[in-house]
DNA sequence: GAGTGATCTGAACGCCCGTTCAGTTCAAGG
DNA sequence: CCTTGAACTGAACGGGCGTTCAGATCACTC
C-alpha cells in the first residue's frame, strides 16, 4: 500500500523536521514518540528512518540548524561602528529574530540535556560563539568608556537571559507590536549596562 | 523482605521528595521513570504509591512548594520605603533566592508543560502573584519619577528573565562570589528602569 | 510472646517505546 | 509493456513504562 499519489521524499522530508519541530516544542522531547512524529507527518513510524538515522539526531539537527541560522543572520546584520548603536543593534536583532522562531528557541533552551553529550558539545559552541559577540560589544564599550560594567561576561549572561525572555510572553496582536518591544528592549539593554 | 531495620515513613517520604527533585532537574520529568526514583531512594517502585498518588503529584507537590516558599520569603524580606531600594531588594532576594535552590529553579522553569491543566493553573497564578510584587515596586517608581519604565508589565518580565538567568552559570567556587553577583544583578536593575 | 499494623517486596497488568525489516506499491525509464 | 528502485507499510523485536496488589516482614503494644 506504499507509493501513494504525491508522496516524495521532497516533502516528506521536511515535513517530518517540521512536525518535531512543532511536538518537540510543546511536549519536549522526552514525552514525544516516534509514532506521534509519524501521525503528524501522514505516515508509519517505519518511514522515518528513511530521512533521519534516529530520533536524537532529529533533535540535534534541529537545535544546530537554529544556531547555524542565528549565527548567520547575525553576521549578516549591519552593525554601526559605536558601542552604543551596535549594543542597540544586537538588542533588536536578537528579539526579533527570537520572535520569528518561538519553537527553534523553546527547543534551544529546553532540550539541551537530551543531548549526547557530543551533540551537547557542538551545541555549546556555538552558544558560545553567539555569547563572544555581544562579549565583545561590552568590552569595547566599557575600554572607551560608553558602558559602566563591572563584569562583562556576567553582563552578557544577564543581557542574553533578559533579551530572550520576550518569547515567554510576546503574542502577536497583544497590547505591544515588535518593532515597540524590540526598541524597548534595546533601551532597557542599554540603560542596564550604563550607557 | 520488607521492614527492614531502620526503615521508616519520616525517613522514606522526604527522602522521596528529594530524589524526585533532583532526578527531574537533571534529566527531566518525562525522561525519568518511578522506578529509577525507587532506585534512588532505595526501595522498590511499589512502595512509593504509600508517600504519593502518582508521579504527576509528585512533580505538582515541589513545583507547588517552591513558589510557596519563594512567596513566603519574599513576604518575609525587609523592604526599604523608596522604590530604589525596593528594587534593589527584591533584586539581592531574588537572585540569592534561586542561587540557593538551583534544582528547584530548573523544575520550576521547565516542567510547566507537564502539569495537567489544572495543577498549570494553580502554578500560574503563583508566579503571577510574584510578579505583581515586582510591578508594583516598577509602578511606584515610575509614579515617583524615580524610574522611567515605558511599560511596567514588559519590564517586569525583562528584569524577572534577567535575574533568573543566574541560575544558568553561577558555581560556587568561582570568579565571583554570591554577595558579589548579587550586587551586580541589582545594580544592573536599576540602571535598566532608569533609576 | 502473641497479635497488630505500618512498611515494603516482587510479580504482574496492559500499554507504549525506538528501531528493524521483509514485503508491497507504483511513478518513471527504456 | 516490462523492469527498476524509491517510498512506504505493517508486523515484529526486546524492553521499559506507571500503577496495582497479595503477601511477607518486623517494630511495637498489650
Amino acid at each position: 500500500m506504499a507509493r501513494k499519489t504525491g508522496s516524495h521524499a521532497e516533502i516528506t522530508g521536511p515535513r517530518l523536521r517540521a512536525v518535531a519541530r512543532d511536538l518537540f516544542a510543546r511536549h519536549g522531547y522526552a514525552a514525544v514518540s516516534m509514532r506521534q512524529i509519524a501521525a503528524g507527518v501522514g505516515v508509519q513510524a517505519g518511514a522515518l528512518y528513511l530521512y533521519t538515522p534516529d530520533k536524537q539526531a532529529l533533535l540535534f539537527e534541529l537545535m544546530r540548524g537554529h544556531m547555524d541560522d542565528l549565527l548567520a543572520a547575525l553576521a549578516a546584520e549591519p552593525m554601526p561602528a559605536d558601542p552604543c548603536g551596535r549594543l542597540a543593534a544586537f538588542a533588536r536583532f536578537h528579539v526579533h529574530f527570537h520572535l520569528d522562531r518561538p519553537a527553534e528557541v523553546f527547543i534551544a533552551y529546553m532540550e539541551l540535556r537530551n543531548l549526547t553529550p557530543e551533540n551537547f558539545a557542538v551545541l555549546e559552541r556555538q552558544r558560545h560563539a553567539y555569547e563572544d559577540a555581544l562579549e565583545a560589544i561590552l568590552r569595547d564599550g566599557a575600554a572607551t568608556g560608553a558602558f559602566r560594567v563591572p563584569d562583562a561576561k556576567l553582563a552578557t549572561r544577564a543581557l542574553i537571559a533578559m533579551l530572550t525572555g520576550v518569547t515567554q510572553w510576546f503574542r502577536d496582536g497583544g497590547r505591544l507590536g515588535r518593532a515597540e518591544v524590540g526598541a524597548i528592549y534595546a533601551e532597557m539593554a542599554l540603560r542596564a549596562v550604563g550607557a
